[in-house]
DNA sequence: GTGAGTCCTTACGAAACGCGGACGCCCGCG
DNA sequence: CGCGGGCGTCCGCGTTTCGTAAGGACTCAC
């Protein structure tokens, strides 16, 4: 489950998520010849599951969904973090066109639609919404670091760290499998020359808290004996 | 891929509002194909909640609808924000011409009409009251900003801003979902290259009481603590 | 096994920060 | 000339974050 960064401009993600099996492909053969990366889901939790895996640039989402609706499935995510929305509602129906809004859908388009026309709507959503052009994002084992927008994503959930916790994180991702000291880190991240190094310490601790499946038994950033500290950028395993 | 900026020059937004599906499917079809970007929608509430989604450059307006009737729909959407709109009449309704009229339409076609001249009455209706056709528009979550005619629009009602907050909210808008500093902002806003970083905290304030729901807590424009403002495009949900 | 070195954990005071309110200045308008 | 709106500045408060200290736990070498 190591994703790497496939979306060079170009390519953004959209999830969609239809139980119709013959809308699903059509849309997301258009989507896919529009250069976009297409990931598919049948139901909510489905979707959810799909989200924790890749975390979209956007959502393509029925309304009508079986088991968890499709304004349950678009609460949930934006619980999670923001993501653009764009709902396939049935024609004429106007109380789920409002709700629709109410939830906060960026955009909606009514069945039977053409198309070419959720492409266009897809684009336009995508072009207000993630001027994500030249954003060194950074990715691995599940994490997920926007430096542009300051935001840190764990299996699509929003992470909510410090400045510190950030540009720490960030540092580890931009060069992970490499030992590096405290004294290092107290260089590259905070920028001084000498200065207490437990400093380092407590917010490595600080970090895995927030970073860590189990912070006590930390696998992402781990301790070399007598070193420092080493970000493992693939999920290693325990050591018995 | 064939198609450009949407909003923008090529494609302007325009609103069908008719309740006879054979005719609002022909209208679309021909605006559509003539590279504009077709809303519908099939009564008055609707269309007023289509038009809070996305502003229309255009309406046509069926006179004639169920509940709400058009001259009505048109009062309201005036009554939000000027948008050019061209009414679709009865033949002879000599009546409902001067009605319409009087309500301000820009123009109007009597059934039966002609899908040809319909689009052509759109081109000039568009021609002359958007004489600039590649203003960049801008648009998120439920705001919508036009830098040339200096004006915005929240769920299309229209915001009394000041020249400072608008130029601050159209900087956010062209900006979404990146973080920047006050130092940045008054750079890039107030064009200085020094001065009380205060100003900018003062007026991203002053903002985000015209701009946010609940101005306490702000989603639109989120403080990343440390480091400055961010502008969230999408419409984000709650998260206690 | 034992000790020294190293790391983890917790707690806490201080500093930094953002926010709201208020003030005075300037300018256009009546 | 008085008025009001927009603007920039300043101050006090509550909150968040940071750095450090100190005790306990762990690791490795002998």
């Amino acid at each position: 489950m190591e994703q790497q960064a496939e979306e060079p401009a170009a390519g953004a993600r959209v999830l969609v998520v239809d139980d119709d099996p013959t809308v699903a492909e059509v849309v997301a053969g258009y989507l896919d010849r529009a250069g976009y990366v297409v990931d598919r889901a049948e139901d909510g939790p489905a979707a959810l599951a799909r989200a924790t895996a890749h975390w979209p640039d956007l959502v393509v989402l029925d309304l009508m969904l079986p088991g968890m609706d499709g304004l349950e499935v678009c609460r949930r995510m934006r619980g999670r973090a923001p993501v653009p929305v764009i709902m396939l509602t049935a024609r004429g129906d106007e109380d789920d066109r409002i709700l629709g809004l109410e939830v906060g859908a960026d955009d909606y388009v009514t069945k039977p639609f053409s198309p070419r026309e959720l492409v266009l709507r897809v684009e336009s959503v995508l072009r207000r919404t993630r001027p994500r052009s030249d954003t060194g994002q950074l990715a691995a084992a599940g994490l997920s670091v926007d430096p542009a927008a300051r935001r840190a994503l764990k299996n699509g959930y929003e992470l909510a760290l410090t400045i510190r916790e950030f540009d720490l994180l960030a540092f580890f991702l931009r060069h992970p499998g490499r030992v590096f000291s405290r004294q290092d880190l107290m260089k590259e991240v905070w920028g001084w020359d000498f200065g207490d190094l437990s400093t380092v310490t407590v917010h490595v601790r600080r970090l895995r808290g927030k970073v860590e499946d189990d912070p006590a038994r930390p696998r992402l950033i781990q301790t070399v004996w007598g070193v420092g500290y080493r970000f493992e950028a693939v999920a290693g395993e325990e050591r018995p």
